[in-house]
Parts: C-alpha cells; structure tokens; sequence
DNA sequence: ATCCAGGCTCCTG
DNA sequence: CAGGAGCATGGA
C-alpha cells in the first residue's frame, strides 16, 4: 500500500538543488534520486518501509512525502514527515544565512548559487560516522566502492513493489564483525578496527548521538574524539552530515582546502587554519557554508563529467 | 613507479 | 602543546 502526506517548507526552499547533491553524492548509496523524486528506505514504527519525496508541485513549494509498503499507518506518515523535516531542514529558516553570507562580498556568488539549499542529512548518524571513516584518507571513489561493498554483505535489502532496496547494517551487526571479515573488502587493517570498535560503542550505548544534539560543536569534538578512528575531521563530519549541526566545519577537507586555496589565489591547498579563517565571519552557520563548498565542487566535477 | 586521496594515532621536541 | 613521522590501501 501507499500513503502520502504533504509537508510545508520554509522557503526559499531549493529542493531541486538538494536533489542535484544526492543524485551526485558517492556516499549516497542507499539514497536513490530518479524522475524528480527521492526514494530511501526508512525504519518506522520498528520495521522498514520504502520513503519517497518529491516536489508537490504546491503553492509554496511543499513537499510531497510517499510511505510504501504493509500497512502503513497515520502515525507512520507523520514520522516520516518529521524525519524528511530533518533530513532536508524544510523547516529551517535559512534567511539569516543568507544574510551572514552576503555581508563577505567572497561569499555573494556562493549565497546566489546555494539558495535554498540547506545540508542534506545522510539516512542516520551511525551510516554517517562509518562513511567519514570510509573516507579518511582515500579517494573517494574508492569510499564509495567500500561502502558499497559492507552494505552488499552484511547489509540486507528491502523488497517493495518487486524491488529490492539496499539497506545500511546496523551498528549490532557490524560489531560482531572480526577485522578478518572485512579485510577481504578491501579495508585496511586499521579502517576495520575502527569501524568495527565504533559500532560496538555505538551498540553498548557508550557512543551515544542523541546526547550529542544541542551540545556546542566544540564540546561535542571534543567527546567524538574521545573515540579511537574519530579524528577532529571525522567529528565534524559527523555532526555536520549526521546529527546536523549548522555550524560544524570539517575544515581540514581535503576539498574545502583546495576550494579555499582557490580563493585565497594561494596557488596551493589552504592550511586547515586558514579555511578556518575565511570561514570565521560566517560562525553559528559555518556547516552551511561547508556544505555549499562541497556542493560547487560537486557542481563542477558534475560540469567537466556529465554524467552518463 | 610514484603520488595522491574528503585522516588518525602516537611519538617527539 | 605543536609538529611530524608512520601508517594502510587502491587508483590515476
């Protein structure tokens, strides 16, 4: 069966643009974008059900959000509504952004490109904390065959309407996994010990990402890196793609360095601490301006490679 | 072959 | 406490 609900945005609202950063998006493995619409499997109600959004082509520019599967319940679709509220920041207002963006005449061509775009959450916060360890210090193709690769074995699948979604394993699962298992897929010894220490923690509770939210940026680094594979990067991705913390800055990306030595016109990659400092008069929305970096270069490598 | 890729840990000084 | 060596792996 299928059940939808209409969700209101805060606008301007760039859904449009939010698709275009998934379509594109390697980590985005689970999350599918065709036709106009996004469509995920999602864990409601304690089982899981097949998510779709689109564009509801309303006044306003409100969102139509599809629930697919058995018996999908009025309570069902209002927490998938919530959960795409999250997700997507529909709800956000993003004017002060904008605001605080304009004031750097560096940043008016960003506001003017990103507007309505806020950063997309990926599906949960543990799926975002195993992709940034995926991704320490490999290219990220090669992440994204890695991911594939872990959701491919020990991930399972959703069946829906003669289909079969891949699904994100949960943290129980991958901590029973020995650095053996995931060896043969290709990950280093290393990258295996921490992800499979990270999903322990996550399992026992000690790691806890609902104690997290609300807590400053500073000080919720400061408790992630605690942890054995969570570096201050890998944190602020965390918070920033996970548990969606406006103001975190993974300022030591790769990308964002090479995107702000470009604006500097240093003819080399920007330090961490001067990617910190250009992004300084944005503070308190300093994610956003993170993420709409990562969304240029995506927007630019998408324009050299069309996709196919 | 060599260098790089969306870093982390651990050891120096 | 800052700085850097060493690490581990595949891909260009």
């Amino acid at each position: 069966m299928r059940r939808s609900v209409r969700l209101a945005v805060t606008p301007p609202f760039a859904f449009g643009l939010a698709l275009r950063y998934l379509a594109a998006s390697p980590s985005a493995i689970v999350e599918e974008v065709q036709d106009g619409e996004h469509v995920r499997p999602v864990r409601i109600g304690g089982r899981w059900l097949l998510l779709r959004v689109r564009d509801g082509a309303a006044p306003g520019g409100a969102l139509q959000v599809t629930l697919e599967g058995r018996r999908v319940r009025t309570a069902d679709l209002e927490a998938a509504a919530d959960l795409v509220s999250r997700l997507f920041g529909t709800a956000e207002d993003v004017t002060p952004v904008l605001r605080a963006l304009r004031r750097s005449p560096r940043f008016v061509p960003l506001a003017r490109r990103c507007r309505g775009l806020r950063p997309v959450l990926i599906g949960n916060p543990f799926e975002a904390l195993i992709w940034a360890v995926i991704g320490q210090q490999i290219n990220i193709a090669f992440a994204a065959k890695l991911k594939a690769a872990l959701l491919e074995h020990f991930g399972g699948s959703l069946a829906v309407g003669g289909r079969r979604y891949p699904l994100f394993p949960a943290p129980e699962h991958l901590a029973r996994l020995r650095r053996a298992d995931l060896r043969p897929l290709q990950y280093s010894r290393q990258k295996a010990d921490y992800i499979i220490g990270l999903s322990q923690a996550v399992a026992r509770g000690t790691l806890d990402f609902a104690s997290l939210a609300g807590l400053p940026t500073p000080e919720a680094v400061a408790r992630l890196t605690a942890f054995r594979g969570i570096g201050r990067w890998t944190a602020e991705y965390l918070l920033l793609r996970g548990l969606g913390d406006r103001d975190a800055l993974p300022a030591a990306d790769g990308g964002l360095r090479r995107i702000v030595g470009e604006e500097l016109g240093l003819g080399r990659l920007a330090t961490e601490e001067e990617v910190r400092g250009v992004a300084a008069p944005i503070a308190g929305w300093r994610g956003y301006l993170a993420f709409y970096w990562w969304f240029t270069l995506q927007e630019r490598s998408r324009d050299r490679a069309p996709a196919a």
